[in-house]
DNA sequence: CTGTTAGCGCCTTCAC
DNA sequence: GTGAAGGCGCTAACAG
């Protein structure tokens, strides 16, 4: 308590010499080696306490050679993922686990060539202990990079660049989950299914399409080209997907929304039309985010453990960097659906 | 391209060696100091390249005194916060500025004593340059403490701790925002209005709740105290505080809501009363977030700038870094309504 | 304009 | 168990 708005900040050797003892020893009970003896320790930790010690993080990453800094990196080049609960969902998760174990949490954001070599050189210059990825559009190769300098990562979800095959993925059965919210509507009695897809440069986007398609053959049915209308993962994305949706097949009665947020704009095109959900039109969303709470009638939704998933890809860091074990290739989390009022 | 893959981390002495000067000469070049000749730019910078030399971070900050980098800390103890896309959207500004300038952006998450703690010592050990502040409740001591600590701080909206007067803010003038709001509602014809307030341990709610008694005033209304509801800004706050602003008041016909989450769970409280809107009841909401598109009918909502927020946050601790200028004190944003269908 | 000389604060062999 | 000494990579005087 004595140096509160202190102006002396405090080093080790201070600290050593206020407990009577050298640098070694003081460094020695301040990183917990055990080879000190009980009175040594007490006099050092006395004394760093009243001086309000606190270790130099720069001196010290600069001999251990590392930074205690994992990245949160958000390859992005639409920026729509923002505004998108989901983000920050998983932001929250991973921050919990990394700052349980005293790490820090960078946040970065990818959009262009330049960020990427940015990015690089941040992780080459001794910033960086480890980085998990989110938000993966296309061949998107910085996992690679990254892993390629010896950092460990992870991705939320597959990526399709093939350098980034067999990297750790943590990850929803996503064409499963697709599965159930189209037998949900193949089972409430639509007749005809259409689909809103996410972009078609995300392995997850392909995913629920693909379960979409494989629930539809199950069922007997041979959907249509027509049916299924790409969107962007946006309110305003999936409100123009289902007008296009309606245009081409006024009959449609069943839609399964790759997120939620596209659910929502879905159901505001519906309602447009003069359309009611669920007797006119049925639809189901993804990853039963609050907005689906938000909307008219409440969404009927695959959950997916959204926290989860930023707490697991932190925990994988943190296994190959606290324990220094390999971290788990693949994590896959579980969904489940969740009936409301839309379908 | 020589170390691709390199397991040689090239220093400066290397790239001095190579260029064929002193380590001294080879810093002033990669620092950018104007004292070296052309010749000598020209090899360090060729040396430099060839091979992929990157600045080593804790050396350089080590005696710099610098971390180049900047928290973004959000003050929440009870995590709702995630969930609303304000968040993120502010992160986002912050991001875009902080990167071009250069500076890392650490995420930061204060809930506890502990974490106050370990966030101040975070600060003193050098980790840290300046630090913005988001989601401020009650008597949050943070911004002040790391301000005695002689960073430079801004902070989202004021704080209701005293020992942050004077410290920069950048917000929106709240109270006017809420009276425009609730002035449509008046306009309209409304005959009783009530509000939704947010939290009231924070400054912005306050504000807010503040703006609407004034334009209910102004108007010659005489609100009872049974149609202010306080919520939590969120969705089933907000449609468990408009059950009960119903309950207590049936003929209510107008409601301004604190913020867009809590107007959307409003929205779906009338609706479950099988009353309309904005026919029976108009409602008003704050912030334009995307799912005020999203509602049924979508929202009449207080626009503000909340990206330009994050912006300027970032731009007044850019300004007091590298400008070493002192930040402006108060920022203050505009806001426009927005009138959409539900009011 | 350039090289030489000192550390920045800390961890870590290496002897004792 | 403990101290002495060296050096991590870089910048910043200080001479020339």
């Amino acid at each position: 308590m004595v140096s509160s708005g202190g102006r002396v900040p405090a080093t080790l050797e201070s600290v050593a010499a206020a407990a009577g003892v050298s640098r070694a020893t003081a460094s020695r009970v301040l990183t917990g080696s055990p080879r000190v003896s009980e009175a040594a320790r007490d006099k050092v930790l006395a004394a760093a306490s009243s001086l309000a010690y606190v270790p130099n993080a720069a001196a010290r990453s600069l001999v251990t050679r590392r930074s205690d800094t994992v990245a949160f990196v958000v390859c992005e080049p639409e920026e729509k993922f923002f505004s998108d609960p989901f983000f920050a969902t998983v932001l929250k998760g991973a921050h919990r686990i990394v700052a349980a174990h005293s790490l820090q949490l960078v946040f970065v954001v990818v959009a262009t060539d330049e960020d990427r070599d940015q990015l690089e050189r941040f992780a080459a210059g001794g910033h960086l202990d480890a980085a998990m990825f989110v938000s993966l559009h296309g061949s998107e190769d910085m996992p690679a990079r990254l892993d390629a300098l010896g950092l460990p990562v992870v991705m939320a979800g597959r990526s399709l660049d093939p350098g980034a095959a067999g990297l750790p993925v943590v990850d929803v059965d996503n064409a499963q989950g697709a599965g159930v919210a189209t037998r949900r509507l193949v089972e409430r009695g639509c007749r005809r299914i259409g689909t809103i897809s996410g972009p078609t440069d995300m392995a997850g986007s392909m995913d629920r399409l693909d379960g979409w398609r494989e629930a539809m053959a199950a069922a007997g049915r041979t959907p249509h080209e027509d049916d299924v209308v790409t969107g962007d993962y946006t309110v305003e994305g999936g409100h123009e997907a289902m007008v296009t949706l309606l245009d081409r097949g006024p009959e449609v009665d069943g839609v399964f929304c790759a997120n939620d947020l596209m659910a929502a704009g879905a159901l505001r095109a519906i309602a447009d039309r003069g359309l009611s959900v669920p007797d006119d039109v049925a639809v189901v969303g993804f990853d039963d985010i609050p907005v689906a709470l938000a909307t008219q009638p409440p969404l009927t939704t695959v959950h997916q453990p959204i926290e989860e998933l930023g707490r697991r890809m932190a925990q994988s860091l943190v296994t190959s960097l606290v324990a220094g074990e390999p971290a788990p290739q693949h994590v896959r989390l579980h969904t489940h659906l969740v009936v409301r009022g839309s379908a």
